[in-house]
DNA sequence: TTGCATGTTCCGGA
DNA sequence: GTCCGGAACATGCA
């Protein structure tokens, strides 16, 4: 699930429901979910602290309670709920905030991602590593001198956390759909003007996303139909391409996205 | 039963 | 140093 949009979604829902609430315990139920911290450990930095205005870095969800911050990773199948205090469990529910007027659940089918907590800046920078500007505030100058200096395929540059950060395997491929451009297309071959579209592209990908919280499943989104069998692409109608690309599943409209330059 | 999945990291080879 | 593919992580679903 999780990619920029999905994130996004997941800061509102914190500022909505947990802004000013005060953790009175956390409940570690995996253990294995909590990355740099014993239960114990989280339980003291946090209890009595009351949850600050989260923030977002690419698909990290930054929330500051009290001094500290707790970071969140959400890999590929996290989400938050926010639940009455002392409400039925779900089976996926790993981590547990227990507030004074309900409880934040980070909850993860798996245990790709996890929660972490950072006492400073320093600390944060540990957890995340390198990220480059966030793909939903990036302009188009930072973009291109981005792009300028990178030798590799396309899809891998938009999927670098390092190089922009936000943006997973469905936004990379939708990405590349609405500027109408080859997935396994060179970085160093695009001309200016596709670069522009590409651009124009990942602004509009981003923005359109952000209302809903998730990737779209509108009429004018591959998101929408990418699962069907024998998908074709919403715009020519064409039956879409499916192969691996930069080591993911990439999808394509082979009549569409014939540009490699 | 097998393969696949929206993510990240590490390794080896070119 | 750069780039790429593959494997690993753990779990549920078609």
């Amino acid at each position: 699930m999780p990619e920029l949009p999905d994130v996004e979604g997941f800061r509102r829902f914190v500022a909505e429901h947990a802004i000013g609430r005060r953790i009175e315990s956390v409940e570690t139920l995996d253990r294995r979910l909590l990355r740099n911290r014993s239960p114990q450990g989280l339980g003291r930095s946090l209890r009595g602290a009351r949850f600050g205005e989260p923030r977002r870095h690419g698909k990290w969800l930054l929330a500051p309670v009290g001094e500290a911050c707790v970071l969140m990773h959400f890999g590929m199948t996290g989400l938050l709920a926010w639940e009455v205090r002392g409400s039925e469990r779900h089976p996926h529910d790993r981590i547990v905030f227990v507030c004074d007027r309900g409880e934040l659940r980070y909850r993860n089918m798996r245990t790709f991602g996890g929660v972490w907590l950072a006492r400073d800046e320093a600390e944060r920078e540990l957890v995340t590593g390198p990220l480059g500007p966030d793909a939903q505030d990036l302009d188009r100058d930072r973009f291109e001198e981005l792009l300028a200096r990178r030798r590799g395929g396309i899809k891998a540059a938009l999927m670098d956390q390092r190089l922009m950060a936000g943006l997973g395997n469905l936004m990379s491929d939708e990405i590349l759909w609405r500027a109408r451009l080859d997935p396994r297309a060179r970085c160093a071959d695009l001309r200016p003007r596709r670069r522009r579209a590409l651009y124009d592209a990942l602004r509009a990908s981003v923005r359109e996303s952000i209302p809903a919280g998730r990737v779209p499943h509108g009429p004018r989104w591959l998101t929408a139909v990418r699962d069907e069998r024998g998908a074709t692409c919403p715009r020519c109608g064409t039956k879409l391409r499916k192969d691996n690309v930069a080591g993911r599943k990439a999808c394509w409209c082979p009549r569409c996205q014939r540009a490699r330059r």
